[in-house]
DNA sequence: CCTATAGTTCGTTAGTTGACGAAATATAGG
DNA sequence: CCTATATTTCGTCAACTAACGAACTATAGG
């Protein structure tokens, strides 16, 4: 049971299930997940974490970026099963079509930029 | 995309999963919620107020006695479904199976007696 | 009416959570 | 090596949550 409630209380938050949406769409660097939730560093690497423990992201680690991705469905069925529900049950919601939105813009950028652009809460 | 995260929140408490579960094989009364959780009873009150709120159950008056049954899945298909994986993930856990057992003895009691009959931490 | 009982609401408290910035860690590239 | 940068860890703070008991509301049944 304990697996099943760690999934469900990192689905609890808004941000983090921003993050697993944007995620579906394939892998994605820390900086890109920062520029597209406009959070602290230090925040969005708490969230990711915490995705992590409740196995619903896995990450990989190259040169100076960290690259997260949705964990396989195989390994974690559960887990995968509740995201596509929610997935489903938000696609048409005006948050998730923003981030969408704002997304593909972020995809668009070059790494190396964006990873130097201060967060929005950060900008002076 | 709120109603969907009233949903993952509320059920992002282990007790309010348990409530869910006992709720599948028909309504149950309050004291029948307490009897089977061991929490106080505006604890299971408010527990309960939150899972109507977030469109997972339902509630009807009925003399002294107040019911709450699961809500049709026609009219909230996505907080069902939701139950419905969850209900499935965990149901081999040892707490889903204990509770199982617990609630097939609770509905056999007569309400009279167990509505009177104090909640385990309240006994003395 | 009056009392007992079922359930909810309220106020309080301890523990958790999400946010931040600062400090620590790790790597790339001079 | 040294510096810049990407990410994580740590410490702190305000806000939220789950728990409780006490007070309140509503109903059943004398």
């Amino acid at each position: 049971m304990q697996d099943v409630m760690d999934a469900l209380k990192a689905l609890g938050d808004e941000n983090r299930v921003r993050i697993l949406l944007a995620l579906q769409d394939g892998e994605l660097c820390v900086c890109q997940i920062i520029e597209l939730l406009g959070l602290a560093a230090s925040t969005v690497s708490k969230h990711l974490s915490i995705l992590r423990s409740a196995r619903l992201v896995e990450s990989r680690k190259d040169g100076r970026w960290m690259y997260y991705q949705l964990s396989k469905k195989t390994r974690f069925p559960v887990q995968a099963q509740l995201l596509r529900l929610v997935s489903k049950a938000v696609h048409d919601s005006s948050q998730a079509t923003a981030d969408r939105k704002a997304l593909a813009k972020i995809r668009k950028e070059d790494l190396e930029e964006l990873c130097q652009k201060p967060a929005i809460r950060n900008r002076k």
